[in-house]
DNA sequence: CCAAACTGACATGGCGTCCTGTCAACTTCC
DNA sequence: GGAAGTTGACAGGACGCCATGTCAGTTTGG
């Protein structure tokens, strides 16, 4: 027997938890490193357990389908940029201009950086059903940031609703479409240009 | 032997052309419809053929495959809704927040009459690699329009190249997000909000 | 009326992915 | 040292879609 079931004796010095986390994190990984190249189509479940150096059993071991896994590379990469986010709000000072400045350059330059990032998460995240439920939930959740941080630098100014949250979704949606095309290279401008065309719209639109 | 081959005699009345043409647009109309309400991922080629009430063998009569056949739907599609968006630009007044009014609310309500509509336009076309590359073009087409209208209607006060298209594809990329959330449900607004909350976004960004 | 063209239903093979199973080699614990 | 746990490599079946082939029945033109 001893098929793979529950593993609880340590292995190599590494204990059964910490060598499956292990390979957990090596699938996220390797998942993620193939949906940020070579595409959703592409990141078979059999590249994956390929490119991490585990047997498809294993793979089994963390996740119950390929879906389950690419949501979970899309959660997590979700989660990252949200916290760099947050944190540059809560550094920024309370005046619109600086503190969307600040919000959106780190926006900007996480999903710019590293080019996986944000194909993971810009371009391929309508590729199935599921993703796509996903990334309008995460998009929400970023319109709700831009309306609570509206109403809090514009105070009585701000948009009422339901006007403040669809022009963050407008905000939001925009500017990701703007990166998507800017990563594919078919748009002519810088990084500044963008964010400063960002920053100009989230100004003049987010109050009365 | 008699394969299809290429036909030639009438049949039932109807020149070979004809017969052609009409299993070619029956094989349209069905993928548009399963695409815009069962989504991509069901919209295989026997499910288009069965909708179609066509054999296998009449899908290669038109399409190499299930990517050209989508692909042309969406074309279709494209071209529709461009056409009542210029016919209402053409038709408005040359002032800034009417004809911007005009051509959102044609183009809002095109996607938001059938829900297939916009189903197919925004939500399932970023399903393939192929699919998002013309999503991109067709977005970059209508951020070209509004950046043309933008210079017409708002002179020398327009914004210079490179931030007049970057801010047409924020507006495009943001119309096209918020009306997917709403096409879901996701977002309490009526069909007003949205067309004023982006005639205003508009308004106040298309110049210095 | 007959041969040829056309159509629809079905059948078949190929292909790739998913998913499970087997087995030898290695490591741990007693 | 030996039994049991762990790992990696690989085999093989199930399934669905793609792609092509066969064939009987219908329609057309001579």
């Amino acid at each position: 027997m001893s098929v793979v079931g529950s593993p609880t004796r340590p292995y190599r010095g590494v204990s059964a938890t910490d060598r499956t986390a292990r390979r957990r994190a090596d699938l996220l990984a390797a998942a993620f490193d193939l949906l940020g190249t070579v595409g959703w189509e592409q990141a078979t479940m059999t590249a994956i357990c390929a490119r991490a150096k585990l047997t498809e059993r294993y793979f089994y071991e963390s996740f119950a389908s390929r879906d389950e896994l690419l949501m979970a590379v899309s959660e997590e990469l979700a989660d990252r940029i949200r916290g760099v986010v947050v944190a540059a709000l809560d550094e920024a000072p309370p005046e619109p201009a600086a503190a969307a400045r600040a919000a959106i350059t780190v926006f900007v330059e996480m999903l710019t950086d590293d080019p996986r990032v944000g194909r993971v998460a810009i371009v391929e995240a309508g590729a199935t059903a599921l993703l796509r439920r996903r990334r309008h939930q995460i998009l929400g959740e970023f319109a709700d940031l831009i309306v609570a941080k509206s109403h809090e630098v514009f105070g009585t100014d701000a948009l009422p609703a339901p006007r403040d949250r669809i022009n963050a979704l407008l905000f939001t949606g925009g500017l990701a479409e703007v990166l998507a095309t800017w990563l594919t290279g078919e748009v002519d401008a810088t990084k500044e240009d963008i964010i400063e065309t960002a920053v100009n719209q989230f100004v003049r639109t987010a109050h009365q």
